[in-house]
DNA sequence: TAGATTGTTAATCGATTAACAATC
DNA sequence: TAGATTGTTAATCGATTAACAATC
């Protein structure tokens, strides 16, 4: 068994906000006890749609969605990068990444064979909105989105944004001059 | 001359949301006409501390370090990577990244001799709080922490977290099964 | 003057936290 | 029973938004 208030220090919240948050999900503890570890791990693996490998595209292969390919960051949390896709693909015939590289036009077959929901986005921000237009397209449910642009995506359709340049534009705001 | 909700849609927010954060920092418009685009401009960078180009080092020269130091995004941001550091860099010779690599325990007189104030924190998460303390003793003053790790510094450090196999699992929450 | 648009107040909304009855 | 700890309510806090007087 493991307290709120031993798992809040883990992940650097208050007790109080982590009993609010897993209540979302269910009842899971034992009032007077804690939470029993495996049953909360496997609930927790569930209730964030981890049962299985997620199948997930990487849509353009510049700079950064390359460098996102050789990260094994996703695949060791459940996430499996089936393929890369970029506008150009035969300019990139000499940079090695770990994963097949397809043309874009092929992005819809490809998500619609294998079944892929998510897609991770690293395109210019000049071809992002293009490039989610597809994407919602070809049926993509989730984006990552890299890009620094603005996306307008329907209301089903769920955009994350990370501006990698923008983290550290708001770090330097902190930093005594 | 351009207005705040014209600049508001460019951004994704709302007008009266940005004109709050303008007014945070100052007053740059004018009642009945909007703001003068190359004054406000400036002042915002101004603001942001990004006057000049912002040194900045990487921990840890594994997979995401190499991958993040090959992404130009940072530097047309106006953040200079002057260098990497690495506990192991006589392992990564045949690796070739754009920037010097040195040994982990030459941070300190880097950073003192640079006069660098922020890093970006790519080490593994069980050597993540080892290292962001050698930083906050060599003068670090922000952290953009890439490491899934929480970590613990004085109240006078800022530390910034990015979790990339978090904003994947985010994501797979909001995406039918 | 009439129309436009800021800066700021007040209202709303949502998220965090403290507190505590329930109960092991 | 006494101590511990949950699940949940109510209070607090902060962020967002609408509204509008100021004013160009």
């Amino acid at each position: 068994m493991v307290s709120s208030s031993a798992l809040a220090t883990a992940a650097g919240v208050k007790p109080s906000q982590l009993r609010r948050d897993l209540a979302y999900f269910g009842t899971f503890g034992t009032r007077g006890r804690g939470y029993p570890v495996q049953a909360l791990r496997m609930a927790i693996h569930e209730g964030l749609g981890r049962a299985k490998l997620q199948p997930v595209i990487m849509v353009g292969a510049g700079n950064l969605g390359r460098a996102l390919l050789r990260y094994d960051g996703f695949r060791k949390e459940g996430y499996d990068i089936l393929a890369a896709f970029d506008s150009a693909p035969d300019k990139l015939t000499d940079k090695s990444i770990p994963v097949p590289l397809h043309p874009s036009d092929s992005i819809a077959s490809f998500v619609k064979t294998n079944n892929v929901r998510m897609a991770i986005l690293c395109v210019p921000a000049e071809f992002a909105q293009q490039a989610v237009n597809d994407l919602v397209e070809a049926g993509i449910q989730g984006v990552l989105n890299f890009s620094p642009a603005v996306l307008q995506v329907p209301a089903d359709v769920t955009v994350n944004n990370v501006d990698l340049a923008l983290e550290l534009e708001n770090l330097s705001y902190f930093v005594r001059k």
